[in-house]
DNA sequence: TTTAATTGTGCAACCGATTGCAAAAAATAG
DNA sequence: CTATTTTTTGCAATCGGTTGCACAATTAAA
């Protein structure tokens, strides 16, 4: 056998026919036009009703050329910040209309442009991108901005003339982290970034390393530890550091997986948290709250960026948006707890 | 203005112009069709490359009949467990060729039929649903049987003739979680539940009156509490016990989400986990290996399980599913940790 | 009652790729 | 050098809504 055979369609002919009138008139009723009478068009719906009438969206968009599809391509969807921020964004496009079709790149560049190709074939009206780890330049995009297709990136951005980014201060949120380490009276802070390919790891490492000119602390190749972030980080950043000869008295990382990771393994080689070394972490995932010392960490507003990229786009499409907007930069928050608090300090709410 | 405009498109037609040969060939070209001389099809190829021609889906899915296209319902997209699920089903989706369509039914039977309807209309090659909360019976899916067009379930699944479900033995879980309990000494258990609605929880709450009568242990109604298993349901849980005048030695929640709540909750109120009160949850999030103590949980296969109903929904539009099947289980596992461990045993691994 | 304005309906072209069928071209056989 | 088979190619219809334009029907104005 080879795949379902499918029923035949009921068409607006079909529809027309039974009513004795021509085609154009139903899809006209079927859409609501106000070019057809109101009766008419009552009896339309009630007979596509009646007769299972099932819109064809392709043959509209192939007419119409649209389809109010948008497409989405991130690193993995698996994790509570991607899925939070897919969420708000599946919820804004829905209560518009659209529909969403989401890839991951799983960090490869490779597979991420595969997937803009496709989403291009696919005729997406625009695309809603947060980059991989690996990607370089923006050459992946040609295709799109060449076809003027509305380009919005969010989180994880692209430099690019013609398209907008919806992003937090990374940079400021950085350094406030460290600052709040270096308030807490911590010498000596290490830094555990992602891929300093991407502007949210950059900048935060950008806002630390200001942050410790500021108050004149030293800092020297070592105090960095790049890292996949993972689930494991943990072990591989206290190793590492245990190589160097480093020993801090704080760390802050790029999110909380990590800062998890590394607080577990701490605790496990015998160092307390935070008298020791003190923690913070970046994203407020709701392990923050649960891991033992509780978790310092910068709010990041997920769903409102999903929500604010999706509506963005949408905007851009229905042409509301008069404004060349640019940038979008979303409000973060650091989240005092007892991961970073010495001198027993009450966390501030 | 009025959104934006579409440059003009290159289609086949150019190129069979460009080329001096027809439409049709230029159709099987691109295809790779063994029809087409094998240096023709290379220059088809290249021209179309040069002249920057993009594949038309739409016209293309409108003769064809098929999207190669896979709508997804679920109730929500962020949580551990079905964003492990999408992943999963995503890539195989990909590697097959097909894209998903996924919406969001926030636990409601309306918007749950709403979004299903939207699919149809898009004209998805098949459905892959997992149910809202409220969904009573199996009237949306009407359309979707009566045009034969796949439907699969996956783990909050519907008794349904013509579909698959992919689930794991609930009912046997929930057997093993509860005697678990029973052989660590509890004799009082509570079981938190969510709406018994869905298989996954009436089978969870099954298998725990069963390990409870096997062992000859009393229930009465105030031993069950239905909760959304939310972030907070852990005070509402402990409230209500306490309201009963319930106390037990033993809770067997349905999810980790709840588990961990309660957990906070119970130790905020002094009660020590699990000497006073031990605990099992449900899912193996990874939050279950940080909260102390480490909860006790089910092992859940999200990704495999969206890998699974992906799979099978390709093989039956492909036709390459010769038996009928009607449902799949995959294999679950009781993980022991510290948060049900009582009398000094060591956990098993 | 005639003319002008307004509203409602239909015709036919169009979107762009696919494919059954027939015919042309090339290869093989006799 | 024909006759037959095989390989290539093209014609034209098809998928199912949408929409510009023209014409018909109805209403309003003169």
């Amino acid at each position: 056998m080879t795949g379902m055979k499918k029923k035949a369609e009921v068409t607006i002919y079909d529809i027309s026919r039974a009513l004795n009138i021509s085609a154009s008139t139903v899809s006209r009723g079927l859409n609501n036009s106000p070019q057809v009478r109101k009766d008419l068009r009552k009896k339309i719906m009630q007979t596509a009703q009646d007769m299972g009438y099932q819109h064809n969206k392709f043959a509209a968009n192939l007419r119409q050329k649209r389809t109010r599809t948008l497409g989405v391509v991130i690193p993995r969807i698996d994790s509570h910040f991607m899925s939070t921020v897919i969420s708000g964004m599946e919820k804004v496009a829905n209560n518009s209309g659209y529909q969403l079709l989401i890839s991951q790149s799983e960090e490869s560049a490779v597979l991420e442009e595969a997937n803009i190709q496709a989403l291009f074939n696919s005729r997406v009206d625009g695309m809603l991108v947060s980059l991989s780890y690996e990607t370089r330049n923006s050459d992946s995009f040609r295709n799109i901005l060449r076809k003027d297709i509305p380009l919005v990136f969010f989180d994880r951005v692209l430099e690019c003339t013609n398209c907008v980014s919806v992003v937090i201060d990374n940079f400021r949120a950085g350094y406030e982290a460290t600052q709040h380490l270096i308030d807490q009276g911590c010498k000596k802070i290490v830094h555990v970034a992602g891929s300093l390919n991407r502007n949210v790891y950059s900048e935060r490492y950008r806002g630390y390393r200001q942050a410790l000119t500021d108050n004149s602390l030293p800092f020297d190749d070592r105090m960095l530890v790049v890292t996949d972030l993972g689930d494991n980080s943990g072990m591989i950043i206290v190793n590492q550091l245990l190589n160097n000869g480093t020993t801090p008295d704080g760390i802050f990382t790029a999110n909380d997986t990590s800062a998890v990771s590394l607080i577990c393994e701490l605790k496990r080689k015998g160092y307390r948290v935070p008298e020791d070394i003190a923690v913070t972490g970046f994203n407020d995932d709701p392990v923050s709250r649960i891991v033992e010392p509780n978790l310092t960490t910068v709010h990041y507003p997920g769903r409102a960026m999903g929500e604010v990229a999706a509506s963005t786009m949408i905007r851009i499409l229905e042409g509301t948006q008069y404004e060349k907007v640019n940038s979008i930069t979303l409000a973060h928050e650091l989240i005092i707890r007892q991961s970073s608090l010495r001198s027993g300090k009450e966390p501030s709410s």
